[in-house]
DNA sequence: AGTTCTGATGTAAACGTTTTCTGTAAGCTA
DNA sequence: TAGCTTACAGAAAACGTTTACATCAGAACT
């Protein structure tokens, strides 16, 4: 593959004039840009990044942490993410850690290596701290997830008032016994959920009861699955449960079918994320939707202004919820 | 941030010393290469793989071609080419195309550009003429679906086959009047599949009948409903139906649900990958499993074997029949 | 004509590595 | 001790760009 000196070579031009042609950056005569332009195309030549980004100190990389990719609740946002890099000149790389630290590591590593200019995590179980330094000398944004006294910008949705909102309307369509299958707080939005489930039925006087809620160690399915089945031992069960997640939803659905509870008519069922698949089910899930697609964008936005040293601010974003079967009648 | 020379400065050696420790590429003396490592150490030095990179001529890093993000069809595939990639000290670029030639053109320049190594597309709708061409000089392979002219090293499962054995399960179970929806034969894994449809067929002298064969124009959810729907406006409606794809068969049974018509009692579905999905719906889909994450795996060694020109060959997977309630009975 | 200005182009340094080639001191053999 | 090998370390070139600075021809002034 042909380097710069010899498109040089071949249109009588010094490499400073190849290179102007090419960024145009600066003055070229009409006659000597087509004398280039066409060794250009004789020698079909196309620039290295390689050389380029060293001498611009840039990789044009972003960082996009994600817990794992069987999680649909990302491929919006990385939709947003994608669509803002690309229309700016970035390309993102898609990092799933696994809850592997050791794969975190890596990716941590190369923001340091200059393999990319910045980082939006969207990964829960990122080690805070190392997070934390690499924010002051670098720049990364959390998305959706965050922590409240990182001083690391973030994008999310008011996670404890749009749980209000769901369990508010589960109250307002007659459900008294509202139970919750929730996940692991150490995430931030699992407590901020679980206190606006809390708020909601204090508002109402209604009963929290410990046999209603339930903790998953995952987000799968079979999560959902597991939650539900330990939740029906009891006698005593709830007419509506608020879950955290639409996966985990869409497992306990699977179990009350299997034990032959009808949803909505015995079994009231609430998701949050609405990925794509909650219109889907067989109940179609009702859920909260939070602006996936514009959460990627935004965060794009904000990850790039800082590469560039603009002041970012955080964002909080509207959520929505949508309708739908699995909470009829 | 720290160089190469700093550090050398710092040890009291020659940055040579310095390269030759953090690769160990040949000996050391014990006593120099504690200092340098105290010398890394206190300025807290990560090697810059813009310099690296640009010296080696190497990006590692992995173009993955996929059509959307949405299809959960690629995700283990994925799975499996980050972890040879991850093993291999390689990265992956997850591209998506959408049906964008031009921003198909922009990934495919990324290799000629040398910001990445190699290319692994699963983007059935990628202009073939330039692949080809781009194959020649730089390492390219395709996964799971692929040209049968083009010269490009693949990796696929026997489409015709796997369709024959699974329409060939649909008929040993009793159905005499089979249907198919299929999709935009330009591609060859539907066309394949329509194949092996009408082998089985033909070999037990089953009506191939024109009502019961529905195309889509996309592979979405939706696009299952309608395909259904169109099927169903015919009052001679067929006992089972081949799917070619798991999204498509969920949408069909979406619309067999709400037109009160009980699968697999009477309708039997057979769907297409065995994406995740597929196990959680009501009822489970009957579907034919690709062993998605070997085939990641394997093309991600295909892919950097031929950037280490080593000599590659296609490879074809086996496939297995999963079966789940949505044919039982 | 001499001076100044302008616009286009060239020169060379820099980005941060890896690696070939060379040099040197120490260790060994005879 | 002379001669040879070995083990280690340094100097410098190379990878392919961009860009600050220098140069230079010609235009536009006085």
């Amino acid at each position: 593959m042909a380097n710069i000196h010899q498109v040089a070579k071949q249109a009588g031009v010094s490499i400073a004039t190849v290179s102007r042609v090419l960024n145009n950056t600066s003055k070229v005569s009409e006659k000597t840009r087509h004398k280039v332009e066409k060794a250009i195309r004789e020698l079909n030549y196309a620039p290295s990044m390689l050389g380029r980004n060293l001498r611009n100190s840039e990789s044009r990389l972003l960082l996009v942490l994600i817990h794992t990719f069987s999680n649909p609740y990302y491929t919006e946002i990385i939709n947003g993410i994608e669509d803002y890099a690309i229309e700016n000149n970035y390309n993102i790389l898609l990092c799933e850690t696994d809850d592997n630290l050791q794969r975190e590591d890596i990716f941590l590593h190369m923001v340091r290596n200059k393999l990319a200019d910045g980082i939006i995590s969207m990964n829960p179980t990122v080690h805070v701290d190392k997070l934390k330094e690499l924010s002051e000398s670098h720049s990364i944004v959390l998305c959706s997830d965050y922590y409240e006294d990182a001083n690391i910008p973030y994008i999310a949705i008011d996670n404890t008032e749009a749980a209000y909102r769901a369990v508010k309307y589960l109250i307002t369509m007659g459900n008294k016994k509202i139970g919750l299958i929730n996940f692991n707080e150490n995430l931030l939005y699992a407590k901020q959920r679980r206190i606006g489930f809390e708020k909601a039925l204090n508002e109402f006087q209604l009963p929290i009861c410990d046999e209603w809620i339930h903790y998953t160690d995952g987000l799968s399915f079979q999560d959902g699955v597991e939650a539900m089945r330990r939740m029906l031992r009891s006698k005593n069960r709830p007419t509506a449960v608020f879950i955290i997640s639409d996966t985990l939803a869409i497992g306990a659905i699977k179990e009350l079918h299997a034990q032959g509870i009808k949803v909505p008519q015995e079994m009231a069922i609430i998701g949050f994320d609405n990925i794509a698949f909650s219109s889907m089910t067989t109940p179609a899930l009702t859920t909260v939707s939070q602006p996936k697609y514009q959460m990627g964008y935004r965060s794009a936005k904000m990850v790039i202004d800082r590469i560039q040293g603009l002041p970012v601010e955080n964002v909080i974003m509207d959520y929505e919820l949508i309708i739908r079967e699995s909470t009829l009648g």
